[in-house]
DNA sequence: GCCAACGTTGGC
DNA sequence: GCCAACGTTGGC
């Protein structure tokens, strides 16, 4: 199966790469979105996810991997309609990619994440998730 | 703290 | 089915 990449959005007082680095491995729940749902849906065990912090940090700090694809989250009420997908830690970045960084560049123009930022699951292409690990070598 | 963008809800 | 009102999120 082909590799896809992702980016996933999360508050950091909310759960942080440090809470994920100690976990190794969460349930990506709380997703009340159905774009963001239909995402998940799509995503392939060993896709790899960008994880970006939002609010004050609003930057990309580390790196994780689909390890179950997606399974309901029941909620009260309703079991059917939201689900959810297992992320293993792989990394920090060395050095986090900020917002600012990522806005600066021509080859981000069309990322999904700049235009929606409320999104908390949206798609990247290979060549910037490259990118984007390339800037984290760098600067 | 404000505002823009987006989603949801409810009245018609 | 439309649209106004409202709530939430996140960047600035």
């Amino acid at each position: 199966m082909a590799t896809n990449y992702w980016l996933i959005k999360s508050e950091p007082e909310t759960y942080s790469i440090d809470l994920f680095e100690k976990e190794k491995t969460t349930a990506w729940t709380g997703v009340r979105n159905y774009q963001a749902r239909n995402f998940l849906k799509q995503m392939n065990k060993n896709d790899l996810a960008l994880f970006y912090h939002s609010g004050k940090e609003r930057a990309i700090v580390g790196i994780s991997k689909c390890v179950k694809t997606f399974y309901p989250e029941p909620i009260p009420g309703d079991e059917t309609t939201w689900v959810q997908v297992d992320f293993s830690f792989i990394k920090k970045l060395k050095h986090p990619v900020s917002l600012l960084n990522l806005k600066q560049k021509k080859e981000f123009e069309n990322l999904l994440f700049l235009k929606q930022s409320r999104l908390s699951v949206s798609p990247v292409s290979e060549k910037q998730y490259f990118e984007i690990l390339k800037m984290a070598e760098e600067s």
